[in-house]
DNA sequence: ATTGGGACCTGCTCGC
DNA sequence: TGCGAGCAGGTCCCAA
């Protein structure tokens, strides 16, 4: 579910809420067949040694990730995979349904980890041994940084055979993109989602690099994406507003906001791509 | 090295 | 109304 602006949005509504305070207890719901939101982890056990007791001094963003620095220097990363929530709640609200863990903290709230298909995680980053899965620090540059330049997406798209619609999603050559905003960005440059990267002239990269900056600005001054299934709230249970906004994605059959063309689907790389056959040329 | 496909899970929607 | 198939925004792993 959550891409950079969606995770943006939650951070922001997080931050007023949760810094300054201590984490006074954690709870690990069980699940029959293992928590994997702790696969990262030694054992429960281990997870609650690390949080509880610990002050809550910031809460950061790196591309998807959540990162909640620690008094104790160490960091409580999570990430929400495609259908997660953190949901601050009283600590005398109903636990919410699909809850894999609840972190109580000081002031008589519970920040609810809560993710129907279990695809999130959260793990203490305590370099480097607390640390078994997912690297956060190793990903690709972060798309509103003032350093990620049209420069820098030149050189990681060239040579590259695969669908530009791929390379997007690759976390490694820029981070925080996923299906709804590789869709839109690529609908406002005007490139079809299968143009092979490397044969982007500088023109179109420099076009790509400006649509990938618009979309997210306007998407977290949307509060995100709240799509079809709703999925998506920010800490307080709140929807965003972008899907409103949305010009291809989750659009197919509908006109173009451009030209009146009913968007297209594909699939590549085992995702949707939506596009309008029009405005973004098909490769030849 | 790069690319593409499948796996991981559960819940919801759609068509019959 | 009920049922199964298909689909979902993320990442990882493997084989070619």
């Amino acid at each position: 579910m959550p891409e950079l602006p969606e995770v943006e949005t939650i951070r922001r509504c997080l931050l007023p809420r949760v810094v300054g305070r201590d984490i006074l207890g954690v709870r690990v719901f069980p699940d029959p067949k293992g928590c994997r939101w702790l696969r990262g982890m030694r054992s429960p056990a281990e997870f609650k040694r690390l949080l509880v007791g610990r002050r809550i001094e910031d809460v950061r963003r790196r591309a998807k990730y959540l990162l909640f620095d620690l008094d104790s220097g160490e960091i409580l990363v999570v990430h929400l995979g495609m259908s997660g929530q953190l949901l601050l709640r009283p600590a005398a609200a109903e636990v919410p349904r699909h809850a894999r863990i609840g972190f109580s903290l000081e002031g008589g709230s519970v920040l609810y980890a809560n993710d129907p298909r279990k695809f999130g995680e959260a793990y203490v980053y305590s370099e480097p041994a607390g640390r078994t899965a997912v690297d956060p620090f190793r990903l690709g540059p972060e798309p509103l940084s003032p350093t990620w330049s049209r420069e820098n997406l030149a050189r990681a798209l060239a040579g590259r055979t695969a669908p530009i619609k791929a390379l997007l999603l690759n976390q490694t050559l820029v981070a925080g993109l996923g299906n709804i905003y590789t869709d839109e960005a690529l609908f406002r440059a005007r490139i079809h989602p299968l143009v092979p990267g490397g044969n982007l002239d500088g023109a179109r990269v420099r076009a790509l690099h400006g649509a990938v900056r618009r979309v997210l600005r306007e998407a977290i001054a949307h509060q995100g994406t709240s799509a079809a299934d709703r999925q998506y709230v920010d800490g307080e249970g709140r929807l965003g507003r972008f899907q409103n906004r949305l010009r291809v994605y989750q659009r197919r059959g509908l006109p173009c906001p451009a030209c009146s063309a009913p968007i297209l689907t594909l699939k590549t790389g085992g995702r949707t791509a939506h596009f309008c056959p029009r405005c973004q040329r098909e490769p030849r």
